[in-house]
DNA sequence: AATTAATATAGGACATATCCTATATATGAT
DNA sequence: ATCATATATAGGATATGTCCTATATTAATT
């Protein structure tokens, strides 16, 4: 499992809550994999189990206790195995494209309407994805090397090259229905 | 659930069985959808269960009897809905990114590796992408139009832009690696 | 005064996907 | 002769992910 290996990752730098994983989820690695909260404390109980990770209860008077999790040495051994092991590239799913697959039973607006609301979609994926840089310090732990912080920002820059190739593709078909492609009777 | 959806817009060309649809579903839609035989007999139940679907067993002498399911108005009606839903496009999930993010604490060479396996991977993916076209005619139902045919092809078109763009990233990626950006001290 | 957000964890139920196996027969290949 | 492949369906178990709810306290807002 991913978020396993994911969170992991994360431990490495320093131990963690469930809470904390959390907003370092949602604030770094979301756009390429979103975790659910109540998955994330989940996983934090398997690792503990499986002794990749060893919990620490600190107890705190305003709040709920917290439950810091640390990475153990077989959870260290774990992470860099699996960080060097090739992965099968999966194709990813997307509901979308069965929509643009049995299109052609729908009117051109129809049609329109799927690809314009795509496009924007990707719009503003993209202007979240490039305001993600400015939000990075404030996750950046100040143990990080530039090397690391560079492997941080190649994630970014995929996701914004990939969505950027989607939008362009996503226009092109634009223009072309506009174009009257699908009325034509070639 | 997607799934469903896909099903009944194969349903819509004629009336299949588990069968064939596990082998349409391999040759069309796999490179954005890929279903899993069991999933989709499963599914095919539940669709003749809600009534979107009915299912007609034709005895065989030679071969067990096959369960042909047909679409009804309900399905129909059903599927035209659901195709003019403007979806919510939820970030597909990348393993291999996890590995980038994380990379940072692995030697160059292991770096290196990673990415020279998703380009491969990118490589062999797009050989068979292009492949999909030559074995087309054979899926193809006689009823379909021009205009479906159209929509069947931008999904391909779509799939090979988005490799094309990830391959070229990835080769970005390792020329970069290759002239020291991952030694620099910045 | 009442509601919402933040801090913190975790279970129940359900949805979705994958893997393996069982059942049955016919044909073609080694 | 045996093995794999094609035809055909379907259940069990497991993995993985999502949604909603429960619990408990503090601080800030309306």
């Amino acid at each position: 499992m991913s978020l396993e290996f994911a969170i992991l990752g994360f431990l490495q730098y320093g131990p963690s809550s469930g809470y904390d994983l959390k907003t370092i989820f949602d604030l770094s690695v979301q756009h390429f994999w979103p975790a659910d909260q109540s998955q994330i404390y989940r996983t934090l109980a398997r690792l503990a189990e499986r002794g990749w990770a060893e919990r620490e209860v600190v107890e705190q008077e305003d709040h709920p206790d917290r439950k810091v999790y640390h990475i153990s040495d077989a959870g260290r051994s774990a992470l860099r195995d699996w960080l060097t092991t090739p992965l099968s590239h999966q194709g990813g799913r997307s509901a979308a494209l069965i929509q643009v697959f049995f299109a052609g039973q729908l009117a051109d607006e129809e049609i329109l309407a799927l690809f314009r609301h795509a496009a924007e979609e990707c719009r503003q994926g993209l202007a979240q994805l490039r305001s993600i840089p400015a939000q990075c310090p404030s996750l950046t732990p100040a143990a990080a090397s530039p090397r690391e912080i560079y492997c941080w920002m190649l994630t970014l820059e995929c996701g914004i090259h990939m969505t950027e190739a989607h939008l362009a593709w996503l226009e092109s078909v634009i223009s072309r229905i506009h174009s009257g492609v699908l009325s034509s009777e070639v």
